[in-house]
DNA sequence: CGCCGTACGGTTTTT
DNA sequence: CCGTACGGCG
């Protein structure tokens, strides 16, 4: 048994006071570093062994699945197996069990798919489609964002159309009400849903609403800032009896807003609970204090925030290294060499090592040059393993045995591996199935039993396509009847293997695809094969269900490497967004420079100018020991390079905490030891002529490109070192931002 | 009618 | 640079 004194053992005044107060709403407000994962889990221990409530009346959501776990495993600490009971998890996942609990009872179909993005947008498509929406003129991505928007703050396609008051609003209003009815048909939810339809159901079904709001005595909520109004409502609705609400969260930490967070509900907390309790955690026990310094004087170049402090009793540390690479290669090649040179001086295991940066895109320079230098690394997000098309195949087959309704998993497969039914085929079943107002699969089971009655061509019901067409189709159809039975009657793995066997993926990949490329896929199967075989255990429906719900909700952060692993060696290329939450002793940011952080669609709008800066300063609080800030001079993305200015948040830092590096050791060294295309480039940069401290170029004059041809300077300006000249090309070269240094600029 | 080639456009972050 | 849209061919 487990004493109070245990639990509250080495935890500071306010953080006693976040696991102590226990009856009624509260608000914790954590800063980074603050020790706030533990307190959640302290909390829970302290709600089960001192106060004695029973495990399952908990309800505990995080941020991520891993969050989840590891949230789990520090309970069970604690209290051992008991920690099984607890009610933890993500929004999304404790929405979609319970939701495949009551489905009966509120009338959804148990076996409902979950739809991730590429699955709304495919179903976008057709809902334009559907409802005459002019894509030309709007796009189908800002219009799913805008129900996403609507879904988030539980705005119903009725409420939405009467609230249109612009075209765009109509148009939108058209979609979202197209949309959802193509959502119920198809059997399917997608991630809105899942939180939108728990809210409705306990609005409606009064019964449910008792039964939960019974059972919840305790209800918490990590990472409130980055929560939209359905999931806050959500939370209300679970402690509407019981009101021991507990929010954790930091307003500076909010880097979600463009995927409906909304920053509000900290004060509508506040607001809906006047008596809230609200503890501070200001202690910072992750980071040193130039680190701490830098990232606070970062963030206080924002306008909306209340100012808090950060401290910490660990001393002043290493300064922070600013350092400017030639370009992106050479930047990365910066990143694996310091790695290694820590690596060897410090002893440091790669599990210490973070490399960060703002977009995915991002990671590619940086993976070479670890594979150049043989440091392990663990990349997390990307191009993820589920989202491989290989992948994405086997998985909508499985979906379509779970659920043959789901339109966007069979217009996926139909035609893959080759069959013969194209766009033609499929559009003239569309057009026959929504006649006769069935779903797609029907009309193909009706069109199946009309064949095997010898109707044929002839007749009213004539079939809608050609012979040969029709007879493939109904192949088809068969085929996953004849899965389906096999899910009825096996565990998972046999299905997916009834599934390669009977659509001959493997011959398939190899006819598509050059050997290598094939086998990389054919392996991809294989990983998503061991994934499968561990709901073998499973009933045979169950099996399928959760396997297929596992996959839906799993996220990027849930692949982050786990770093009290101490054989996890490898370093973490992770995006700043995914980093939220973790920490490492070194980190490097990569990628300062305006136009990247912040980000060049942020340049407008000034909230979304501070939603970067608080991204900028979230990766700065990863760090514990040692932070580099690093750019690159020259960057090269879709085609052609660019130069950009150092991030303006750089400029906020104080100088005395920086220690600047030059990039002249790292270019003899690259010049030396690099690859050709280095050596060329280094080469040039040294050749390259100084720059005159006079405007060369004035407004006016006439000037020729080698591969530009000839154009008309329209201004030109010093920037830092360099002149940057934007001359007006004739023809469709248009007008281009040149830098004296590089361009082959000539005077007519 | 389906498949394969070329042109073009868009381009952050993810539960 | 990558994925999609459209046009010609089999």
């Amino acid at each position: 048994m487990v004493t109070a004194e245990h639990i509250l053992e080495d935890l500071n005044a306010p953080q006693r006071e976040a696991v102590t107060t226990i009856a009624g709403p509260l608000l914790i407000l954590a800063g980074p570093g603050s020790g706030k994962t533990r307190v959640i889990a302290h909390r829970i221990a302290y709600l089960v062994d001192v106060i004695g409530v029973a495990p399952w009346r908990i309800l505990s959501v995080t941020f991520t699945n891993k969050a989840a776990r590891e949230m789990r495993s520090r309970v069970s600490a604690h209290l051992g197996e008991a920690a099984g009971d607890l009610m933890l998890g993500t929004f999304h996942s404790i929405c979609a069990r319970l939701l495949r609990t009551e489905a009966d009872r509120i009338g959804l179909n148990r076996q409902f798919n979950i739809y991730d993005d590429a699955d709304q947008m495919s179903l976008m498509k057709r809902a334009c489609e559907y409802a005459n929406v002019d894509t030309k003129r709007f796009k189908e991505r800002a219009i799913l964002g805008a129900i996403s928007h609507a879904k988030s703050e539980l705005v119903s396609p009725e409420t939405y159309a009467r609230q249109a008051r612009d075209y765009f609003g109509e148009v939108v209003a058209r979609a979202y009400d197209t949309y959802q009815q193509l959502l119920v048909e198809n059997g399917a939810l997608d991630f809105d849903d899942l939180i939108v339809r728990v809210v409705e159901m306990l609005q409606n079904h009064e019964g449910l609403r008792e039964k939960y709001q019974e059972r919840f005595l305790h209800v918490l909520v990590d990472e409130f800032q980055d929560t939209n109004i359905a999931q806050y409502q959500l939370a209300r609705l679970f402690a509407g009896k019981h009101p021991n609400i507990c929010v954790v969260g930091d307003p500076d930490q909010s880097i979600y807003s463009w995927r409906s967070a909304d920053i509000r509900n900290i004060l509508n907390f506040e607001r809906d609970f006047p008596d809230a309790k609200t503890v501070l955690l200001e202690q910072n026990y992750r980071s040193t204090q130039n680190i701490l310094d830098a990232a606070h004087a970062v963030i206080a170049g924002n306008k909306q925030r209340k100012e808090k402090s950060l401290w910490t009793s660990a001393g002043g540390g290493e300064p922070i290294v600013a350092y400017e690479a030639y370009d992106e290669a050479e930047e990365a090649d910066f990143v694996a060499n310091e790695i290694a040179t820590l690596v060897e001086e410090e002893r440091r295991p790669y599990g210490e090592f973070a490399v960060m940066y703002r977009t995915n895109a991002h990671s590619r320079a940086l993976e070479e040059a670890l594979i150049r230098t043989r440091v392990p690394y663990a990349l997390v997000g990307g191009t993820r393993f589920y989202e491989r098309r290989e992948v994405k195949d086997v998985l909508a087959y499985m979906r379509l045995v779970q659920n043959p309704h789901d339109a966007v998993s069979f217009t996926r497969i139909v035609n893959v591996p080759g069959r013969g039914i194209g766009t033609k085929t499929l559009s003239e079943l569309d057009r026959w199935a929504r006649e006769r107002e069935v779903p797609p699969y029907t009309a193909l089971q009706l069109i199946a039993e009309q064949e095997n009655a010898g109707a044929g061509r002839s007749g009213a019901g004539a079939r809608p396509i050609g012979a040969k067409q029709t007879r493939t189709l109904i192949e088809f159809q068969e085929m996953i009847a004849e899965l389906q039975n096999v899910a009825e009657k096996n565990n998972l793995s046999t299905l997916l293997d009834g599934v390669l066997e009977r659509t001959g993926y493997r011959k398939y990949l190899y006819a598509e695809f050059d050997e290598a490329e094939a086998d990389e896929r054919w392996e991809n199967i294989g990983e998503l094969r061991n994934v499968a075989s561990e709901y073998d255990g499973l009933s045979a429906g169950h099996g399928l269900v959760s396997f297929l719900e596992d996959v839906a909700l799993i996220s990027d952060a849930d692949t982050v490497p786990d770093t009290d692993d101490p054989h996890s060696g490898r370093v973490t290329l992770i995006t700043l967004h995914s980093a939220k939450g973790l920490e490492y002793p070194v980190v490097f940011m990569t990628a300062m420079e305006e136009g990247v952080l912040p980000h060049i669609r942020s340049f407008d709008d000034a909230m979304q100018m501070e939603e970067e800066r608080r991204l900028c300063y979230v990766g700065m609080t990863r760090a514990k020991q040692r932070l580099y800030l690093i750019r690159a001079f020259k960057r090269y993305g879709m085609g052609s390079s660019s130069h950009n200015p150092p991030s303006r948040f750089l400029k906020d830092i104080p100088q005395q905490l920086i220690a600047q590096r030059s990039a002249v050791r790292s270019q003899h060294e690259a010049v030396e030891r690099g690859p050709s295309r280095f050596r060329e480039e280094f080469a040039r940069r040294d050749e390259r002529p100084p720059v005159p401290e006079e405007l060369v170029y004035a407004g006016g004059e006439r000037v020729r490109h080698p591969r530009f041809g000839e154009g008309i300077v329209v201004s030109s300006q010093m920037v830092k070192d360099d002149q940057e000249v934007t001359v007006a090309f004739k023809g469709e070269v248009g007008i281009k931002k040149l830098m004296l240094s590089f361009a082959p600029l000539e005077k007519l």
